[in-house]
DNA sequence: GTTAGCATGTAAGGAGTTACATGATTTT
DNA sequence: AAAATCATGTAACTCCTTACATGCTAAC
């Protein structure tokens, strides 16, 4: 075990945080929503999560306050709301988690926003992350058939059905990561392995 | 907010843990393996999970040491493994807690394990967390199509693939929901609304 | 004779969740 | 003037995870 975790308590929540306040800066209220439609399939965050959550790194210094002067005063504005920008620490925490390529990457949640921002992801790593979230599943259907293949554990019809459907939804991933992979080995094999920051453009192509 | 909420601290784990008692006597070692080939696509437990649950479990009365004797004593066995049983009142705790048709019965991990168990859930109740089940999902996809339609929230190529990707997969449980729920009225309509406790028989019929 | 698998646990803590509390502003 | 929505927050708690600790037995 303990494979090369590098994890120290990253958290969904911050991640998404931070590479939304990397596109502008907004504040709280606004960047729930922006946050649930982002994830809108995975997760939903509530304001009981999020408000702590930009306390703690306004503390860190990994956002600031950059409420502008007009509406600080309750002057235009409605209740002083308050906008957060990224710092400079701030983006280079986004890009140390945005470089990890451990579990953390690749297990349900952590793949999920780290997709989402894909974009800001340098090719190399976005590459590394799509292949182990797919051995990653590879695994889960190894375990699956090998559960199938000893079913003397008698299961009733529904686990079956339970079993067979979680099994379907797994290989439609992988297929769905197949079809990622090869379109990322085409648009962005930078031949010349150094920087080269992220290249943009042609993100997932022939999928209908 | 606040709907019916009747959820007092479910958890997966002790629902899962007490359905599987309910099968069969079994050792906690042997109880995770299955636990994780039963839930296998959505969650897996540790030891650090589970036998803090199982410790808990026995001082509320709700499983028992069911050792048998021979194995007691270090005589024939290994490391004196501890065999637990469900007691009655474990018996009449899953029966509530399958029982549920509120929330708890319908975000995902409640769904999972609660759909693993329907074999020994009433007919009835299991038409109305399927049905539960889908009108939250119809709630996702609501969302989703709300957020694409205001694509000025400028969407880079990958967020919009993994809505897509995650708009398609909602859709797919939602068929499959319908499905499962046109072979539920099929096979057991229950005219006469009384007992009957649970109608074995034709779960999942026409999936291919 | 050492790795791999069986078997059981504990202590500390992380990541959110729930429920509550408050107030301004726009819409009806 | 009531209701909905915008807007921000806290305290307490829950459920589970991580890392650690132990020891026995079967296979290689």
């Amino acid at each position: 075990m303990r494979a090369d975790v590098s994890s120290q308590r990253s958290g969904v929540l911050e991640l998404a945080v931070l590479g939304l306040l990397h596109e502008t800066p907004m504040h709280g209220y606004e960047l729930r929503k922006r946050l649930n439609s982002l994830l809108g399939a995975f997760r939903a965050f509530g304001y009981g999560s999020l408000y702590p959550c930009l306390k703690e790194l306004l503390a860190r210094g990994l956002i600031a306050d950059d409420t502008p002067p007009a509406a600080a005063k309750p002057l235009a504005g409605r209740r002083s709301k308050i906008v957060y920008r990224l710092t400079a620490d701030g983006k280079e925490r986004l890009q140390d988690l945005l470089s990890q390529t451990g579990p953390a990457a690749w297990e349900d949640d952590g793949f999920g926003v780290r997709f989402a921002f894909f974009g800001q992801t340098r090719a190399d790593i976005r590459l590394r992350i799509l292949e182990g979230r797919r051995s990653r599943l590879e695994e889960r259907v190894e375990a699956f058939r090998a559960g199938l293949a000893r079913t003397r554990e008698r299961v009733d019809s529904y686990t079956l059905e339970l079993q067979r459907h979680g099994l379907e939804s797994v290989e439609r991933e992988v297929r769905w990561l197949n079809e990622l992979i090869a379109s990322e080995r085409l648009s962005g094999p930078e031949p010349d392995g150094s920087a080269g920051d992220h290249t943009e453009g042609g993100a997932a192509g022939t999928a209908g």
